[in-house]
DNA sequence: GCAAAAAACTAAACATGTTAAGTAATAAAG
DNA sequence: CTTTATTACTTAACATGTTTAGTTTTTTGC
């Protein structure tokens, strides 16, 4: 008897199914970021720049669900390139802000069209219902505790 | 006008939605895994060499979510630490075949009752009918052609 | 007020993700 | 049968993920 008896066929294990619906939903994303020369990631923190404005990097770290070491390491080469800014907070020292650039907001701009297009896709294949359904899902998924 | 209002919000983009709950839900499997010295991706070979038996390296990058160049380098480890072996395949040499070990199989035994406490806390506080539903558009979203 | 704890971040080490380039074996095209 | 294309995999380089340990600053408890 295998092991596999025990346990749910990989197909139906809520892990992997929300790892493979990010892959089939990333691949175009994906496609549209390297055209840019831009992460994944760097992506997700205009993003959160753009929604939020100015924040500290812990904030960043939470909701473009990063670890703040990663946080740390990606900010330090889009400060270099100019895409966002940092200073100290005034009030608390350890606190270090971050705003995005107009250069930040020209990147998020300029694929905006791609950007939607692909969400567009996606909700004409799924229907605009199913996938609301399935985002009300994943927010009470994101609430259970474990 | 910040190009936010153009944007969806990224509490409804579907990338960040499916980002945040696999977070959520691997977390406690995170916990497990770290008392056992395996990573995430190690169990996700090791369930997917139990569940099919010998397949070829592109299958496990396939039903695992790895891209072949990490497959290769993570079977070097674990075939190292006989968890799996590998053998060239005698029809067609380009293949390699890989095969779960026994000490394989004893790591997922042995975590067999952890992982399913995590599964059944997951379905007690979700509900089976939600979670069925939520794994049915899973299912549904990896269909979709991008 | 002051010592201890906590918070916000940084640094470093190792594993994995991701892309590009390369090798060997097989399949396809002619 | 031979050239060409494709497949399966490996290697290498760089970015990010993840953990542990550290620094600085602020807050808590007494």
């Amino acid at each position: 008897m295998t092991t596999q008896s025990h346990t749910k066929s990989t197909a139906r294990s809520l892990p992997i199914a929300l790892l493979r619906a990010r892959e089939t939903v990333m691949a175009p994303i994906r496609d549209m970021l390297q055209g840019i020369q831009i992460t994944e990631q760097k992506w997700r923190i205009l993003r959160v720049l753009d929604e939020l404005g100015e924040v500290e990097q812990s904030t960043i770290a939470h909701e473009a669900c990063l670890l703040l070491p990663s946080v740390t390491r990606i900010l330090r080469t889009m400060e270099a390139d100019a895409q966002i800014t940092r200073r100290q907070d005034s009030n608390d020292k350890r606190r270090t802000m971050v705003t995005i650039t107009d250069a930040g907001r020209s990147i998020l701009r300029e694929n905006l069209a791609t950007s939607l297009a692909i969400s567009s896709n996606i909700e004409a294949q799924m229907g605009r219902e199913k996938l609301d359904q399935l985002l009300d899902l994943l927010e009470e998924l994101q609430a259970v505790k474990v």
